[in-house]
DNA sequence: TTGCTCCTCACGTCACGTGAGGTGGC
DNA sequence: TTGCTCCTCACGTCACGTGAGGTGGC
């Protein structure tokens, strides 16, 4: 347990937390949660972490970025050790969380370009309103429709007048 | 200000709440915090929203999925009646918030594509891993490097082994 | 009038933020 | 020994979740 003197990369929480650009209140809170485990601990409690665990700390991250709970997290990336557990088993639970975390990583990021695409059109829209003596408001149900075009505003727009 | 019977597509919350996937407690909390406000309100206090204000949810949604607070959020999607407000400052701060977004977005999904090439690189890898005799843990320090290869695992490999 | 929807508190929760007061490590 | 880092409580906060108890609307 208290090999941290003859291990060699092991740093503590402060340089962990500075590298992975978080904190240590987090960092604690995920051991809390047993997501995230120090490899050690010296005699005076200190925490002493891998830098190979920054990838795993990058992993919550993002997948808590994608809207994960942490508990659900916490399920996806369980430690190796669940019990007496095959080779096989074991790569397919990680198979399972990347494939996961591909699915949620799509479907993100096609509804991000769909955001996009929508606040683009707000955009050159907004061109035309420059150039227009029309003022959203109560009386003219906020430019809905549009007193140029007759069409109904961009959703970005309408979210906006 | 009681004139919901009157006007033409106002519903109530409940209505609104099905239609944009939220709930109740949600767009009252938005209310109380002045990001989305009912346009009427009946005599026994309900709340009226307009269909048009689903673009603002929408967007306030979106912008919560990039990580921003509903306090920046309120900044950014402030209400036109802002004091006496010439109309060009209007379409200034529009188009800031929707350049503000397009740049958040952009970001994020720059971000979010990096992850996959991530996710996509340890699943190759993983193929490998599902024929070889080795496994993670204490003893061969969690697979790293590879003992097949020599070189050290992918990054999303290395938070799950 | 009945039933469904809505109302306002108000306490609970998740993922931390932020000190208070004390000790470890080179 | 000094100074910086780390420790464990423990209360606070943000964005809601979840009832309790009561009233509005067709």
């Amino acid at each position: 347990m208290d090999h941290a003197h003859e291990s060699v990369d092991l740093i503590k929480i402060g340089a962990f937390a500075r590298l992975a650009g978080t904190n240590l209140r987090t960092l604690r809170y995920y051991e809390e949660l047993g997501i995230l485990a120090p490899a050690a601990r010296s005699r005076g409690g200190f925490r002493y972490y891998r830098q190979t665990d920054l990838h795993r700390l990058e992993m919550i991250r993002g997948l808590q970025s994608l809207g994960l709970q942490l508990e659900r997290i916490a399920e996806l990336m369980c430690a190796p050790e669940t019990g007496q557990e095959s080779h096989s088993a074991f790569i397919g639970r990680v198979r399972a969380a990347l494939e996961e975390q591909e699915t949620l990583l799509r479907e993100k990021v096609r509804e991000l370009e769909s955001q996009r695409r929508s606040v683009r059109g707000a955009l050159s829209k907004l061109g035309e309103c420059s150039n227009c003596q029309h003022h959203p408001g109560d009386d003219n149900n906020h430019c809905h429709p549009c007193a140029l075009t007759g069409e109904s505003l961009p959703p970005m727009l309408s979210a906006l007048f």
